[in-house]
DNA sequence: CGAATGGTTGATGAAAGTCAATACGGGTGG
DNA sequence: CCACCCGTATTGACTTTCATCAACCATTCG
């Protein structure tokens, strides 16, 4: 780890706060990436998020997945095709700000500054991963690779091992991972027989051996290395901007 | 376009300059990322450079590739599987410094900071066009991109198209793209046949027709809006540091 | 000129995509 | 609380694309 964990100190989402407004979303809720006032910066304080792009051919592809203490900027969002930002579990929250706002907090706020610089280098290591599992990986390692991403960041330790939610259905997870729903359905499906998996409902899944799903795919000990120590989300202490 | 083009001014180069060490560079040269000084920062200014990696199952992905202008550091590449900077082309010159001299550079000299940022925010729009590259195009399609893209930033006009150099070998290519030595083979030769390309040598290619080429692919218009801009090498001005 | 490296190409197989029929889950209204 | 309905998920049959292996060819450099 190059530097400590991004845990927003209380302080510093404090003084964020003052210039942030929350907003609640629901499943599904697009954000605008800017406005009549110009580009937005967003913080992810509850749930997940995602950008996603529309090619040319209709084809969608989602390109990053955000976690709480995530900063998303629009001038880092793919400036080139039209990307969307969007609410991705049932419930969630995030803070926006303008862009400018967030610029200047970083040019007089060292915490603040501090804070940004480690969520966008760990976003972008981040990045370099799904890079690997798209493009090195298969089927099966791809899927295995992201459920334990997310069991990492977001599970919840479950009878010796970690419960989580999905925060796509199989066709954002096909989305995100360049894969067909089909074949992830069958990946899925592959790992529930297996024993690696079980699943209640359509979003709950539940790993009993995280180990056993790591020795799937080649990455697993990078992701855990990245994901491990960001597990908290934002501190409590500066609820309500 | 968001920002003008990153053309480094002569006189931001020129300061640059007081802080950075030349090196010149042959195919294939390594570049240490960091050193018992701690981390580098490299600015490319002449040739092609790429990062690589090396996954546990030695296979091989190339990460990123860099030209003429871009700012390399090693804190932004991927930290946690070992990243190799590596010289592409026959001939090539980078200038290194400390990383902690160009984080105080950027803290102290406006220009640089806006040229540092405008060249991160590129280098994350073409990370963003890889990404999609491989995760959403074909064979052909991923090669067409990376031909335009390489005619675009790096060729130079002849009989009404352009003329460009490979910086990777059939190999190289095939771990950028993530696809087979092979099959590369085969969509350039099928490419050559149907006349979109023609070869001199190993490395010497001509698109006559770069408008044909890119109906090969969905995301050319990206690309072509990415890479026009950015087409100046590096000023000159400051040649020496 | 000849060895070595890298490139091409054909035959084959595995993995993932596509299409279509069917099953399931979760919400709604009776 | 149950029955129904819609959107989503699963699964099978088939096709396409790419990877693999192996043999052969072309460049380049000593």
């Amino acid at each position: 780890m190059p530097d400590p964990p991004p845990h927003a100190s209380a302080d510093v989402l404090r003084r964020l706060a003052l210039h942030a407004t929350s907003i609640a979303t629901r499943q599904g809720q697009k954000l605008a990436l800017g406005s009549s006032h110009g580009p937005s910066a967003f913080l992810v304080r509850k749930g997940t998020f995602v950008t996603y792009v529309t090619l040319p051919d209709a084809r969608r592809r989602i390109m990053s997945v955000f976690y709480p203490g995530d900063i998303i900027g629009a001038p880092l969002v793919p400036p080139l095709v039209r990307a969307v930002l969007c609410a991705a579990t049932a419930s969630g929250e995030v803070w926006r700000l303008p862009w400018s706002r967030l610029e200047q907090l970083a040019a007089t706020d060292t915490g603040f500054a501090r804070l940004l610089t480690a969520n966008l280098i760990d976003q972008a290591a981040r990045q370099a991963i799904h890079a690997l599992r798209i493009g090195a990986l298969s089927g099966t390692e791809r899927v295995a690779s992201f459920l334990i991403e997310l069991a990492l960041r977001t599970g919840t330790p479950l009878d010796r091992g970690l419960a989580f939610e999905l925060p796509l259905a199989r066709a954002g997870l096909a989305d995100y991972l360049a894969l067909n729903p089909d074949t992830v359905s069958r990946i899925v499906s592959r790992l529930k027989t297996r024993g690696l998996l079980s699943q209640s409902g359509r979003r709950h899944i539940h790993c009993r051996d995280l180990d056993a799903l790591g020795k799937e795919c080649p990455l697993s000990s990078a992701i855990a290395e990245l994901h491990l120590g960001a597990r908290a989300p934002c501190p409590k202490g500066a609820d309500q901007p």
